[in-house]
DNA sequence: TGACAGGTACATG
DNA sequence: CATGTACCTGTC
């Protein structure tokens, strides 16, 4: 296996797979994790060297072991994780008397914003309406065995990549059924289609504003404000945008009284993945 | 074991 | 335009 070794500040892989931004990054058997992105399989693991390690999500950085050579690193998981982003200018932004953001901020110490594929975060957001995270990660699973393409490496089991539209245009209902799709097969297959035949063009839509964009993607069946800002968040690094799920909500209303601190807007999309990563994983805020 | 899931489309008032 | 309801099914 090819090593690549880097210290990063302000990175903890497992914040990240647990902060709802991302479906396929999970634990190896030895306390490491798979990235499952691109087509690409990455194992990441913290050697335990040179961090702050406090435990848990509470980890603020560290040197970690990367299954890449430095060229690959570089070329696609350093822009992957925002590696070039400093993400203490981000906790800065906290308004001092922001006692609620300064706590999940300081327990979500290592979440990063992941530069994933807007496709991906299509069809993932489309099929996450009404389902647990448990329940999406084995939908998107299964859909990848079943239309995605084997993805062998000397350092992991097999993965499966995310499936290219045209695989999940020509898809049968029966197994897109079988990949607990339920009343959403329709959504997918369509949104696919649409892809394939050129009437939604996903790169052309990143060109646009925010606004025009998140407009644009509600036109898609399936596809309501909550999905949009999901994609333009996490799949277009729309950094001011804000999806609003159960989570969010209570945190807007209870915490914040309807409505985020008008500073926090350019960047609300970093802010609300701490305070959404925050109350659900700690069930406050509600 | 039934309620509940990181919502959306569609029908009403 | 705001509110109410049905919807597939895995997971606990």
């Amino acid at each position: 296996m090819t090593k690549f070794t880097k210290t990063i500040e302000d990175f903890s892989i497992e914040a990240i797979a647990e902060s709802g931004q991302c479906f396929r990054i999970v634990p190896s058997d030895d306390g490491g994790y798979y990235v499952n992105a691109f087509g690409r399989v990455l194992k990441v693991k913290n050697t335990g060297e040179g961090n702050e390690n406090t435990g848990g999500h509470e980890s603020n950085g560290g040197c970690y072991e990367f299954s890449c050579g430095e060229e690959e690193f570089t070329k696609v998981w350093k822009d992957y994780f925002d590696l070039d982003t400093d993400y203490g200018a981000y906790r800065s932004l906290a308004l001092p008397c922001d006692e609620y953001l300064k706590t999940a901020i300081a327990f979500g110490s290592g979440i990063r914003m992941l530069r994933q594929d807007p496709w991906e975060m299509l069809i993932s957001f489309i099929i996450s309406q009404r389902k647990s995270v448990p329940a999406i990660r084995t939908s998107v699973e299964r859909l990848s065995e079943n239309f995605g393409h084997r993805i062998e490496t000397d350092f992991a089991p097999a993965f499966c990549s995310f499936p290219e539209a045209e695989a999940l245009a020509k898809a049968d209902t029966e197994t897109l059924a079988s990949c607990g799709l339920g009343y959403r097969i329709d959504y997918v297959r369509d949104t696919a289609r649409m892809v394939c035949d050129g009437e939604l063009d996903l790169a052309a839509l990143n060109k646009l504003e925010t606004p025009a964009l998140i407009e644009e993607l509600m036109k898609i069946k399936g596809v309501g404000i909550k999905v949009a800002s999901c994609v333009a968040l996490f799949g277009c690094h729309r950094l001011d945008t804000v999806p609003v799920d159960v989570w969010m909500k209570r945190v807007i209303d209870t915490v914040y009284h309807g409505s985020l601190p008008e500073e926090y807007r350019p960047y609300a999309g970093v802010l609300q993945q701490y305070m959404f990563n925050y109350a659900r994983l700690n069930k406050v805020g509600i």
